[in-house]
RNA sequence: GAUUCUUGUUGGGCAGUUGCUAUCCAGGGAGCUUCUCCUUGAAUAGAGGAAAGUCCGAACUCCGCAGAACGAAGUGCCGGGUAAUUCCCGGGGUUCCCAAUUUACGGGGACACGGAAAGUGCCGCAGAAAAAAUACCGCCCUGAGCUAGUCGAGGGGUAAGGGUGAAAAGGCAGGGUAAGAGCCUACCGCGCCAGUGGUAACACUGUCGGUCCCGCUCUAAACGGGAUCCCGCUACGGCGGGACAUGGCAAACCCCACUUGGUGCAAGGUCAAGCAGAAGGUUUUCCGCAGGGUUUUCCCUCGGACAAAGUUGUUCGCUUUGAAUGCCUUCGGGUAGACCGCUGGAUCACAACAGUAAUGUUGUGGCGAGAUAAAUAAUUGCCGCCCGGUUUUUAACCGGGAACAAAAUUCGGCUUAUAGACAAGAAUCUUCU
RNA sequence: GCCCCCGUAGCUCAGAAGGAUAGAGCAGCAGUUUCCUAAACUGUUGGUCGGAGGUUCGAUUCCUCUCGGGGGUA
């Protein structure tokens, strides 16, 4: 597997990951609230995987800035996705997680930029991690 | 030269690193081994002019048979273009603006632009009256009466004037009259018909336009014929002639002409996986000196009647079924994975020819996304563009900015949103010759 | 993606096959009552009828475009 790497096995494709993750995983805010992560922890799992989503709302903004967003996420994820794969395997656990805006859409922020959600992102990944 | 508007083109470029999707090639591994799957690497390609809104039109799909009548919806000057259109091009008409001004000629814009003389309906307030005109003020004639006047109850004539209104029953001039009026006349205007020009819409020219009836294959205020009324002239035999009758609204109902079956890629098809059925309703037909079997109060086929279901607005008509693992309605259960459809086409670029143009024909060359919780990205450097600041004001450095917006079966239009750049045209202003 | 609906006062809704002062309830404000409050009663404020064009003498109503919100569909 590439280290940097984010191929389509590592994304949430189906309904009933997105309903188990949903119904019964736990929230995580950022310290400025502008974005959370919804997550979802399977313990003695033999199969050691992450899967991730990217979900932003319909009414956060038009479809340029919802794809931009995305985008930014999966960047984010992509580069520091490693750490968590060290405690997952440590772990013998399994996880789902849904990146999403919190506070911040199209009317507030209307251009955005990598160096505002990376660090952001890391800080959520690194909650995520302390949890396992 | 500046500003504004219209139309068209364009919608930053190059390189590096790290990723994603598709196609293809190579290496490795697994299996049910001419094939499929997993994994690693290389190469190539990877959002728009509107991809948007979903307002029109098609291709394609299945249902179904589309046959008729009625209904419903849509379109509406004429011609052309196109696969087709509520689109585009050209022309006509109406209307507005500019310039000029008496018009005309000229330039530009807008227009859902069939029918109001088939019928129905509506036209608030104001006004006398709003569509068969019951005359408010006024004008004119007459005049009971008495207080004898610049009086005037009542009766009649009058749509020229006033006022109201979005709109007042053709306009204007002359004649005429008691006062007036298409009451009469000239010109303009309205409409029918004919001729000329035009494919046509329409334009120009000319004739005609009382009332009733008949005719012309339909229609007729006006084309033909007859009757009748009125007016004028008359040599009394006739001859000549006739103001024009109905405001607006059809994006009110409606009439006329033309068009339209529904459904929309979540259409539709194939494979895999998976589950659980239940309740209710409906129909146990009839006839035939038709044919066959033959066990002859039986079964099958055929024809007719009847019933049920379907035919996605209704009726007729049509199709299927009539006892079976049926049909209909309601409730409930399971799956939401893969593949096809899925991108080479009314295709794109250039050139020539035809055409006023939209557009078409021919030739040469090209292949340019195919995702599905949904790829087409992130970041760094340099160049180019714009803004601000500093300094040695030609330049350099520093900082910031660059619109609207992302395919989802595919095309053709329309509409709406758009920073900047380029080209062409028009209008206005200024400067020079 | 495709197909449909709805926008009227601060809130929930009426209204019409075009005629102008657009209604009702709740809420708000003022008053009466009460020692004070609530309740009750009386009066009153508030609308460019989502926006822009068009038809018409006249549009909330009819037509077109547009903005926002909601629903259905394997």
């Amino acid at each position: 597997m590439k280290r940097f790497g984010l191929s389509s096995k590592e994304r949430i494709k189906s309904k009933n990951e997105f309903e188990l993750l949903y119904s019964s995983g736990e929230i995580a805010f950022s310290s400025s609230k502008k974005f959370k992560a919804v997550f979802f922890i399977q313990r003695n799992s033999d199969k050691n995987e992450i899967k991730a989503a990217f979900a932003v709302s319909r009414k956060s903004g038009n479809a340029v800035w919802r794809n931009r967003v995305k985008r930014l996420f999966r960047e984010s994820f992509r580069l520091n996705k490693g750490a968590l794969y060290e405690s997952v395997e440590f772990k013998n656990a399994s996880l789902l997680i849904a990146f999403s805006p919190n506070s911040v859409n199209q009317t507030n922020r209307k251009k955005i930029f990598l160096k505002e959600v990376l660090p952001e992102i890391v800080e959520l990944i690194n909650q995520i991690k302390a949890k396992i």
